[in-house]
DNA sequence: GAAACTATACCGTCCAGACGGTATACTAAT
DNA sequence: ATTAGTATACCGTCTGGACGGTATAGTTTC
């Protein structure tokens, strides 16, 4: 069997930071998480900032593709972009687990390495300034959507599970067009 | 003189941090920012984890300190609390490096150390439940609040200035009671 | 005289990265 | 069909430097 195995020393790269704290991303840790002798490490990745970089790109690769899917089971036109970017990241179904690692690998190096996750945001929020509904309104969806998971990323829970089910209904009526 | 180094040292490990990266939080580093021995820090900080957690208190103090003071400004009874959080981090009168560091370096060791400054966000979130105005509202105007900050807080930039603006203007006008 | 340091030396561990080697598959000449 | 060569995908060890922490002796400030 000749498969590569990158995608799995990402994901065990994301075990590592989310589970141990980013100062355990180690490429020894690593290369013992993802079963892959430290030279099978440094053959994908030459440099721990190249794994880094990885990590991000990685990260913002499935935020898009699972943007793409979430659109693609809404049917009504108006409001759609924010309503697909409010369940992107606050959805129960959907782990967040690659972009936060991606986030953390990123402050310990240089926030620079972020600027592809950045572009990502950019573009997300860019899709619901045409959106059919008030941009001002949309952003205000999108930034409740960013508090939520940036929360859970950092596991702070200043809403329970009930408030936050009723904050998402609100929200979600509004990009339609409904009244409270 | 006989003035203690402490906040001296805090407030360098916080240039540290965001201005190398978290995997700069060395002691040497540290040492060096502060211009003071490493004897000197560890006098204060006995190891690297209790400088981690003195961040966290400090950063927790800070925002108490302040969110008190933005308080105090305000006379409208109504929506008070809420409009206070919202000013807290994204007034531009305030700087929120303290909170930026003391997540970041919380985040290299393990995210335990970040309960101070959870609770003092739960309790800040809690204080927006009576706040005569409706809970869902409050909530979700503290959690525009966070996606502004955590955004800043990476260096995204989704909203441009003028838009924050118009969005903050929205919020506090609701939580004054006032129709859009 | 105690608290708050400075200055320096040192130790053990950890870690990034280099390096040389191995196994397997494919390709191209003979 | 066999041989030789090449590329890919690893393995496992080693080394030099950085880092956290200790220790100690001395100095200044109150």
């Amino acid at each position: 069997m000749r498969s590569s195995k990158r995608v799995h020393i990402l994901e065990a790269a994301t075990r590592v930071i989310l589970s141990e704290g980013a100062a355990q991303l180690t490429l020894d840790a690593v290369a013992k998480e993802a079963q892959v002798s430290k030279g099978g490490l440094l053959y994908h990745f030459s440099t721990k900032e190249a794994l880094i970089e990885a990590i991000v790109i990685y990260a913002k690769e499935q935020i898009e593709k699972q943007f793409q899917a979430i659109y693609d089971e809404d049917d009504d036109p108006r409001g759609r972009w924010t309503r697909t970017y409010l369940k992107l990241t606050c959805d129960d179904r959907t782990n967040n687990n690659e972009l936060y690692s991606a986030l953390f690998s990123g402050v310990l190096e240089n926030r620079e390495l972020l600027r592809p996750l950045e572009e990502c945001f950019l573009q997300l929020y860019a899709k619901t300034e045409n959106d059919q509904i008030d941009p001002v309104l949309a952003n205000i969806v999108c930034l409740v959507a960013d508090g939520l998971w940036y929360n859970d990323m950092f596991q702070f829970n200043p809403v329970n599970d009930e408030m936050k089910a009723k904050i998402i209904d609100r929200l979600i009526r509004l990009t339609k067009g409904e009244s409270e």
